[in-house]
RNA sequence: GCCGAUGUAGCUCAGAUGGUAGAGCGCGUCCUUGGUAAGGACGAGGUCACCGGUUCAAUCCCGGUCAUCGGCUCCA
């Protein structure tokens, strides 16, 4: 028998009988390293561990320790659903069954919806499944002979036809289920030992809408029984925090089904955390040389077929309104309110960059299915500007736009957050617009912006606008989800649909570039992440009531009442609770609608002109003088400290 | 738009083989004046999402509509 050598990745070498498994050679480094094994790594591929090595190899042994083992994992756990679901229902056909983010889920198709009854049997068959111990066997087949062996199941058919070569890969778990399947996996069913299935939902096959709806299993699989608790823990706390929860139990926002889904109702309280962050966005515009306007909320539906929306964005717009001779159209975005602007006037190039800022208020149409409390709506408010610069410009105003994207989320106490950049695919398919140097520039000028500010941006090949390239920063929130919200566009088509132009020093006309850029994005939307972010708990300077007295008994009222007037007198926004309740009745009610400062005042205070300070997050703090309280809260205000 | 689930008091939820409903919280009144997360009593409050159908009778069964939730598709 001829051998082979195996190197491992401390650079060892062994020497091996061919056919050996790698599962064999963890064995012989540590019974230990066998058990923890999950996949092996040979040549830089993945592969079982239980596959015979032909070759002298690289070697390595993944252990749950390697993040792609959890995806192997996480698929041998997806092919034990689609079994334990064949068990139960074996009329049922199977579609794919990938790893995604924190789980797997498997499609089938099946005439008889799945009920959450359904998913317990399946749940328990699996774990069923998984105690016979039944190994992932790979076999190999000819795609002829493979083709006939699924001819009752058309998903798989149609995979082997677009993506098997002449003999492709297949798993079978037990005497009765085969997978077509590419793997690898985990060697066998005992590796599995934390899984729980979440959901069921309908999901086209091939996310195509016009092709067979499927029912979608969703579950989570984790290497321990530890990790799935503090996963489904995870869940609870974004239950917990969800926005449209705390929306309701905090008097945010609503909606009212007699206005329309996807139209949003600010409360007083939420209206506050807006104006707050309204303003000071609109000074911060400002302070960084933007021009604030207001445009029109409808125009002549002529704008947006001057634009082209009318036409390749008519879909997701309002129908157009008939009014006197003319249509008119709700606005679904501000830019081509604010190109009119820009060329309501000759431009030099010394008037260049123009920058123009609105928070502006748009309405698309979603389709029914698709709202979701205050992320997606069909009327939202954009903190929106577009710059009209040369190219020497450019660079620097792309700068300055991620400067700006990252002070704000800095001030939101956002820390992590990532950026990608977007680009065409080079113009070979021909669904890009805008001449190859200006794509060349604008990319250029997005890279070296980004490196500028020493941020290390995904590149994201032919996932740009039609209309130009674009950097998208995604933060990353208290819980560790990440949200995509600032975006800056360059866009190719407007200025040349509408005749943009400034006069250069070369007393010729040119073409303006054009920048789209938002950094809340939606205004609506970023409150909904801000709620979650926070927990409800909005810092000092947005929280709706920063500050409530609370008098111990009718007599402390007067002094609480004089206290009050000097807060707001102050600039705090402060309330007093004067019911004929116990402290502690009125200590609960403040603390769940989360009011950083709840003032106790009884005899002591009154008497020595103090407040005693209870902090929402810290307790009791104590009693101090009231202008020593309104000087500490200020600070938090002035300063905008995320988590007081 | 599509698949599935859900819709009962302001909120969270019970409920009956079909005979027009109940709790807790909240709300109102009164009592209580209490020092860091729920003091007590009484009371008001519902066309059981909406529209049809079946039935002597529908909140319950059937059909449709609307909305919400979990997803798909799409997206700020």
């Amino acid at each position: 028998m001829s051998s082979i050598t195996v190197t491992l990745p401390d650079g060892s070498q062994q020497s091996h009988p061919a056919g050996i498994s790698p599962l064999a050679i963890a064995r012989s480094i540590s019974p230990r390293l066998a058990d923890d094994a999950v996949v092996a790594q040979v040549n830089g591929e993945l592969r079982d561990l239980t596959r015979p090595l032909t070759e002298n190899t690289e070697l390595r042994i993944l252990t749950s320790k390697d993040p792609q083992s959890l995806e192997v994992y996480r698929h041998s756990t997806a092919h034990l659903l689609a079994a334990a679901v064949l068990e139960l229902f074996p009329e049922t056909k199977l579609g794919i069954g990938p790893p995604i983010e924190n789980g797997f889920y498997y499609d089938f198709d099946r005439p008889e919806p799945f009920t959450p009854e359904d998913l317990e049997r399946i749940e328990k068959k699996m774990w069923e499944i998984q105690a016979r111990d039944l190994p992932y066997e790979r076999v190999w087949t000819k795609k002829d002979e493979g083709l006939s062996k699924y001819k009752d199941a058309w998903m798989k058919c149609e995979l082997i036809q677009e993506r098997a070569g002449d003999e492709f890969s297949e798993y079978t778990l037990g005497p009765q289920f085969i997978d077509f399947c590419r793997g690898p996996h985990v060697p066998s069913t005992k590796r599995i030992k934390a899984f729980k299935l979440l959901s069921v939902a309908g999901a086209y096959w091939k996310g195509d809408e016009k092709r067979k709806q499927l029912q979608r299993i969703y579950g989570t699989a984790w290497f321990s029984q530890k990790d799935l608790d503090g996963y489904l823990k995870m869940l609870e706390e974004a239950k917990k925090r969800d926005h449209r929860k705390l929306g309701q139990e905090l008097e945010l926002y609503m909606i009212d089904e007699l206005a329309g889904p996807g139209l949003i109702f600010f409360l007083p309280k939420g209206a506050t955390v807006r104006r707050v962050l309204e303003d000071w966005m609109r000074d911060a515009y400002v302070e960084r040389g933007y021009d604030l306007v207001f445009t029109p909320h409808v125009a002549r539906l002529d704008l947006w077929k001057t634009s082209g929306h009318a036409n390749f964005y008519g879909e997701n717009m309002f129908k157009p309104m008939e009014l006197d001779d003319a249509e008119y159209q709700l606005k679904p975005m501000n830019c081509p309110g604010h190109i009119l602007i820009y060329r309501s006037k000759p431009r030099s190039y010394r008037d260049l960059p123009v920058r123009l800022g609105e928070l502006g208020t748009v309405y698309r149409y979603e389709r029914s299915g698709t709202m979701h409390g205050l992320l997606r709506v069909r009327g939202f408010t954009q903190d929106d500007a577009h710059i009209f610069c040369t190219p020497e410009q450019i660079e620097n105003e792309v700068v300055s736009c991620l400067e700006f994207a990252r002070d704000v989320l800095h001030t939101f106490g956002f820390d992590k957050y990532e950026a990608e950049l977007s680009t065409w695919d080079g113009g070979v398919s021909g669904k890009y617009d805008g001449a190859p140097e200006l794509w060349a520039l604008a990319e250029k000028s997005l890279r070296q912006a980004t490196e500028r500010l020493g941020w290390n941006a995904r590149i994201m090949p032919d996932e740009a606008a039609f209309y130009g390239p674009k950097i998208d920063v995604k933060l990353v929130d208290a819980i560790g989800r990440k949200w995509q919200l600032s975006t800056v566009q360059f866009d190719f088509t407007l200025p040349r649909r509408f005749g943009l132009e400034f006069t250069g020093d070369d007393n010729r006309k040119h073409q303006p570039l054009m920048v789209h850029r938002a950094l809340f994005g939606s205004v609506e939307r970023f409150f909904g992440i801000l709620t979650e972010h926070y927990a409800g708990a909005f810092p000092v300077w947005l929280a709706p009531v920063q500050a409530t007295l609370l008098p111990i008994s009718d007599r402390h009222a007067p002094f609480a009442r004089q206290v009050l007037q000097e807060l707001k007198a102050a600039g705090l926004r402060a309330t007093i609770d004067e019911r004929s309740e116990k402290v502690n009745m009125k200590i609960r009610e403040a603390q769940l609608a989360k009011v950083p400062f709840m003032l106790v005042v009884g005899d002591k205070e009154v008497e020595s002109g103090s407040v005693s300070v209870r902090n929402r997050r810290h307790g009791d703090q104590g009693a101090q003088p009231v202008s020593q309280f309104i000087a500490g809260a200020m600070k938090l205000i002035t300063e905008r400290t995320p988590f007081e």
